[in-house]
DNA sequence: TAACGATACGGAGCAGTGTTCCGTTTAGCA
DNA sequence: TGCTAAACGGAACACTGCTCCGTATCGTTA
C-alpha cells in the first residue's frame, strides 16, 4: 500500500530485473512457471527472490498489478460513456475475461489453494468496481458481486489456445442469464 | 473397458479396502488428498495403491465411477419424464452440479492438468448425455456439449461451504442464458 | 502335505515443487 | 579506506506424486 524505504541501489535493479523476467517466463511457460526458472531466468538465486516477494502469489500480484488497476479504472469510465449501464457492464466483463485469458493459467490460480493472497488482492480490487456497475445496471439483487467475479474467473479457467471451450461465450451466456 | 482377470484373493480384498479408505480419506480431506494418507488409512503400502490404480487419477475415477454413471444414465430418463426438453437439460445439470460441489474438491480437479485420465473420463461417460439434451432442446446452435459441460464443472470449483458463492445461482442464470 | 512359482506387497527412494536459512558478498556512508 | 547493515546465493528442508525391487503370500501341483 505504500512504498516503505527505497533502499539500496542494487536492490532495486533487483526488483526490476526479477520482474521482468517473471514477466517473460509467465508468457512463455504460464504463471505456474517454478520459482526456480524465474531466479534463473534473472541471473539470482532463490533468497533475492524470497526477500522481494515474500511467496510466489506476491511476485504474480506484483507482476500483473498494473493491469488490474488499470481494469480496476475501467469500471468507472466505461459507466460514463457507454449508452446503458448494461452495456457497460458486458464491456467491463469482456475486459476483464480478456485480461485472465490471455494470461496462461492466471485464472486457475484465483481459486484460492495456496493463492490466498493473490485471491484477496484481485477480489478487493475489483470487487468494487463490479459492484458499482451491478447497482448501476439494478442487478444487485441477481447475483452478488463478489459471486459474480469469482464466476467469470472460473470461466475462464482453461480457456487458453482451446478452440473446445470458448470462455468468452459462456460468461456472454452467463451475462444474458443475468438480465431475463 | 473389461474385467480382466479376476487375481488372487488378497488383492480382491485390498482394492476394495483401498476404495473404501480412499473414499473416507476424500470426504474428510478432499479429492487432493495425498496418496500417502490414502496408503495409512487402508493400512497398506504405497506399491499396493499403485498397483491397484497406476494413477491418482484412477483412483478417484473409481472412487465415482458409480456416481458418474449413475448421472449418466440419468439423462434419457429426465428427457423421457420431464415436461420439456429444457426442464429436463435443467434438472439434469442440477444433478451434475449437485455431484461435483458435495465433493470436495473434485471440481477443481477436472480441470486438466495430470488429470488428463479422470478429465477425459468424466468428458467421455457425460458429454454425449449432455449432447442428447441440447438436441432435443434445441440448443445446439448456442453451445457446443463440451463446452457447456467445462463451463459448468469450472463454476462449481470452490463451491464447497463457501457462504459467498452459490455455484448453483450461476449455473441457473447460464441456463438461462441459454434460451434468451 | 510340502514345495514352488507366479502374484502381490511394503516402503525406501527418486524427482520436482515452494520455501527457509544462513554464511558470504557488497553498497554506501563516515 | 573501513566497516556495517543490507542484500545475495544456493544448499537444504518439507511435501508432493510416483517407481523399483527385495520380500512375503497365495494357491496350485506333485
Amino acid at each position: 500500500m505504500s512504498e516503505s524505504k527505497p533502499k539500496r541501489a542494487d536492490a532495486r535493479r533487483n526488483e526490476k530485473t526479477l520482474l521482468d523476467a517473471a514477466a517473460a517466463v509467465f508468457v512463455a511457460s504460464g504463471v505456474d512457471a517454478p520459482v526456480r526458472d524465474i531466479a534463473a531466468k534473472a541471473g539470482v538465486g532463490m533468497g533475492t527472490i524470497y526477500r522481494h516477494f515474500p511467496t510466489r502469489a506476491d511476485l504474480i500480484i506484483a507482476v500483473y498489478r498494473h493491469q488490474v488497476e488499470e481494469c480496476a479504472s475501467a469500471g468507472p469510465a466505461l459507466l460514463a460513456a457507454a449508452d446503458s449501464p448494461h452495456a457497460a457492464l458486458a464491456r467491463w466483463i469482456d475486459l476483464f475475461v480478456d485480461f485472465l485469458v490471455t494470461k496462461h493459467g492466471l485464472a486457475g490460480v484465483l481459486q484460492g489453494d495456496g493463492f490466498d493472497t493473490l485471491h484477496a488482492y484481485f477480489l478487493e480490487r475489483l470487487v468494487p468496481v463490479c459492484a458499482q456497475l451491478l447497482e448501476a445496471a439494478e442487478l444487485t439483487s441477481r447475483v452478488r458481486p463478489l459471486e459474480l467475479m469469482r464466476g467469470v474467473g472460473n470461466l475462464c479457467v482453461g480457456a487458453e489456445d482451446n478452440p473446445d471451450y470458448d470462455a468468452r461465450r459462456l460468461v456472454g451466456l452467463l451475462i444474458e442469464g443475468l438480465r431475463a
